[in-house]
DNA sequence: ATTATAATTTGCCAAATGGCGAATGTCAAG
DNA sequence: CTTGACATTCGCCATTTGGCAAATTATAAT
């Protein structure tokens, strides 16, 4: 879990608390997390989640992605979408069913796409069947 | 811890794996999660640490923080794939969606904005019984 | 149908996270 | 020096994560 040794996470954001300044009981009352644990994460003692970074990110005037990249649980360079699976198929998507498809909430959207998949396996095993009779 | 009730996350991995297609077996031997651990973060049973969800991302086909945006733990806008939560009419149809449907022939994601339309007028009518109540 | 083989799920457990309250440390005022 | 008010650290422990191995379920093959 601990990559590299040198705890530099616990140092930023003690640096950070100690230039506002801030005590760790007051940013226990701005971030949502006891001092206790606070404390241990400065000295290194403790590896905080993601969540916790999050929570403390904002009162410490952090970007709030900036202590996860810092903290290593997230890189800073962009990738691009790996595209090995797209080999088959039109590999674009109809204009019109774009724009029908865009006018739906995300949910949605991601709910059709898991009845597809649902559509799929049903009609592979019934392939199966037929073709076996 | 559980962010939202769902389990989107689970549901996408799932998917993915399913679609690429990978076992979970597969998918331990690439990513080094084990996989009762990865069986039981694709059916919301356990919630995944972003290290967890960082080493599986690019054996899925994902951008390294694509998922972690997806599980909440980034709200970042830095590429933004998910601003759901903003209800209607994103406008714009969400990546992940994108990418699935993109494998698919013109004529099934046709198919699939029909059967889109049906829930659609069903649920409309199921909508109408209850408010006159 | 039966057996073999691969895939998924479950039971169990070690290790880690993170909170609460007590103990300890620090420092200014008397 | 002593007291009192805060700040920090420690002890303890409930909860979770995540791995290993056994059990179960699905898939082929004969």
């Amino acid at each position: 879990m601990n990559e590299g040794n040198t705890n530099n996470l616990g140092r930023i954001i003690k640096q950070q608390r100690i230039t506002l300044p801030l005590t760790l009981q007051e940013l226990t009352a701005k971030s949502g997390v006891s001092s206790s644990h606070l404390g241990r994460i400065e000295r290194g003692e403790r590896f905080p989640s993601a969540h916790v970074l999050r929570k403390i990110a904002g009162p410490l005037g952090f970007e709030e992605d900036e202590l996860l990249i810092l903290a290593g649980y997230l890189s800073s360079q962009p990738h691009r979408i790996a595209e090995e699976s797209l080999g088959y198929g039109s590999g674009r998507i109809d204009p019109y069913v774009a724009k029908v498809l865009a006018q739906e909430p995300v949910e949605v959207q991601r709910s059709v796409i898991g009845i597809l998949s649902i559509l799929k396996s049903i009609s592979k095993s019934a392939t199966k069947e037929y073709s076996t009779t």
